[in-house]
DNA sequence: TTCATAGTTCCAAGATTATAGAACTATAGA
DNA sequence: TCTATAGTTCTATAATCTTGGAACTATGAA
């Protein structure tokens, strides 16, 4: 991950829409969901779910496959976490993360 | 660390020079930097870093001081850490890490 | 006071992003 | 082949963000 990687994808999450997008299929599982189950579940016009989709996708934050008539989105979760990594080496450079975190994040 | 909290705090590192900037005020240590030091290091103008250092500390990702003629401006790495763990506890909802990951996190 | 330095706010321009309807493409089933 | 379903791309509009010069504010020193 470098800075241009984590700019591109701190972008994609930087959005209200987005954010929930990737959440809902975090929280869905390695089956994924498709496009329709995403609008239904958040409420969102097709159209707008596409273009954010697109975004994601091009930020390599979710992947897509084709299954018959559908689609199905995943999460890329080495990427997130490639995110994570870059953000946590350059947060904590030349000082010790606070301990609380350091606590909480091993539990992760 | 809420939803509202994390978008804004994200957008507010999905930008090129704010994320280097950031970065920069990491490495500088509690001491923290002046804007002229960071427009120095960085080849910003005034204005634009102006700009860009009112966004990070309305994200609350920084936070500035007075000490006579200077400002210093230093990281929140409370607050930098609120938001990985944010980013942490929403990528592994359901499902446990990546390994690899879980291992690179414990050793921040 | 007056001046110089540090930094910000004001402003206008250009660039990018978000939204959603309409039209289009792809696939499966009858 | 024809049709329905799933989803995307096209397009226009509106909104937001970024940039940087000019003018302004705040502080310390002479």
């Amino acid at each position: 991950m470098n800075e241009n990687a984590a700019v591109s994808a701190l972008a994609a999450l930087a959005q209200e829409a987005r954010l929930r997008v990737f959440r809902t299929l975090v929280g869905a599982g390695p089956t994924g969901m498709t496009p329709s189950a995403l609008a239904a579940a958040l409420d969102i016009p097709a159209t707008t779910l596409s273009f954010h989709l697109k975004e994601l996708v091009h930020a390599d934050l979710i992947t897509v496959e084709r299954q018959g008539r559908n689609l199905h989105y995943r999460p890329a979760l080495a990427h997130m976490n490639a995110l994570l990594g870059y953000l946590t080496d350059h947060c904590c450079q030349g000082q010790a993360c606070i301990p609380s975190v350091r606590k909480r994040r091993a539990t992760c």
